[in-house]
DNA sequence: TTTCTATACCTCGTTATACAAAGTATTATG
DNA sequence: CATAATACTTTGTATAACGAGGTATAGAAA
């Protein structure tokens, strides 16, 4: 998919991706492949993000004598989810307009 | 409107200005304001990207003694909007997944 | 044993893009 | 004479996606 098309959209996945159960990096990246792809290098700095802005918390559990650095979202987190499908009308007349009717269709 | 939505987006709705009749770049940020705010900064590297890809071309006309560069589409742009609609189908389904619906939904 | 695959984390540098701010220049309005 | 509107353009900054690379363990294949 368009790189361009993905800004702002990405952030939103990881967050719906961790609303009924909380995850882990490398579990996102596999859930969210069929739907969206998403690299690690991408991924990570996402997450970072998330956390400094509190929509996410994070965890560290043993998983197979191996470190798991769990992610669970927040109100915040919910919050920027409601908020972004509220804008998201206006990027459907967007599109309608691009689909060529007319602005005030 | 979110920056990062907008990325990828306003290259298309430039594109779908010119689709019906030639505009220059002070009528399509008038134009475009209702649907996508579009400032002049954000607007003339996007007709230069365009006319780079032969997106759009370019002819300067006089309009009351002042010069006015008035941009065309080509087939190329038109193209790329058909593409650019093609690939909205994806977006759907992401944000289907962002609603709240199941992935395989 | 070695090599490859899967699991699991992270960072650096590049590229693309939106946009505020500033600059240039003419015409019309107050 | 000043201000707004018209019309174009560039510079610098911030944000974000991602390839490439790095670290480390476990199990299967060669």
């Amino acid at each position: 998919m368009n790189t361009q098309l993905k800004k702002g959209l990405l952030d939103i996945c990881v967050l719906a991706e961790l609303r009924e159960k909380e995850s882990y990096g490398y579990a996102i990246i596999n859930d969210l492949a069929p739907l969206i792809e998403i690299s690690e290098s991408t991924l990570y700095p996402i997450l970072k993000r998330l956390l400094t802005k509190k929509a996410i918390t994070s965890k560290s559990k043993i998983h197979n004598n191996r470190v798991r650095k769990y992610y669970q979202i927040t109100d915040i987190g919910r919050q920027e989810i409601d908020e972004f499908v509220g804008e998201w009308g206006q990027v459907e007349k967007i599109i309608s307009f691009i689909k060529g009717d007319e602005i005030d269709g």
